[in-house]
DNA sequence: GTAGAGGTTGACGCCAGCGTGAAGGTCAAG
DNA sequence: CTTGACCTTCACGCTGGCGTCAACCTCTAC
């Protein structure tokens, strides 16, 4: 299918699946014309990425998870991936890091609001 | 006094004090050699800045009411300018609603990291 | 053939408070 | 005169997923 039927059956736009391709998230085939040639398993592909984006994850992070779900095969296992452990690890802790940080922003607009 | 001074006195870089200078936070002197010279006040005014970009506010919002805010030694007051009550409110909004999506996120790593 | 819908590859813009050189002027001290 | 410390004004870099032209090619329909 071409980009803008991906497009429409997945919600995000031509733009990010270009965007995708250009991480190396998603590689589709060529027409002869050039145009982009996605298969209907790149559907779930995309839900995937876009998952893993809405957990945290950056784009190089989620590159080598999918290397890693390709290497096993059928079921996704992270266990076959430990470095990916660490990985998802750290970016709680950075989530966490950056939810204490947010509750002092908060914590110090109330001592302003509240001052006076 | 120089730049540096101010620095040292308020432990904010020389960088960050021209970058105020820039957002029209902070107005020093000039000598004749063209070196900005601040005043003893500046110290607290720099102050004050610090503790409302702490609390979440950008340079174009300090800009508007940093003369309504008073720090008398480590508190900060308000004096009456009614429109800033309506602005930390939406700046309270803007933090919540950040600190409800970073809670989804987490939500999502969580159902990620256990899915191995 | 021509209009129009849709495809392609760049490449800059965004949000924002600074960090970090680059290139060069000022000034007290040896 | 010459270090060398400190000052000045640009101006790009950072973090990063994607919006948004721009300039141009492809295919279908009338």
């Amino acid at each position: 299918m071409q980009i803008s039927e991906l497009a429409r059956a997945t919600g995000v736009s031509a733009r990010a699946l270009r965007h995708y391709e250009d991480r190396g998230l998603l590689i589709p085939g060529r027409t002869g014309a050039g145009y982009r040639d996605y298969s209907e398993s790149d559907v779930i592909r995309v839900a995937q990425i876009r998952a893993m984006i809405g957990a945290g994850l950056n784009t190089a992070t989620i590159q080598r998870y999918l290397d890693c779900v390709r290497v096993d095969g059928h079921r996704p296992s992270l266990t076959m991936c430990p470095d990916l452990r660490a990985e998802l690890d750290s970016i709680a802790e950075r989530l966490a890091a950056k939810q204490a940080d947010l509750r002092r922003t908060q914590q110090r607009l109330n001592e302003l609001a509240s001052a006076g």
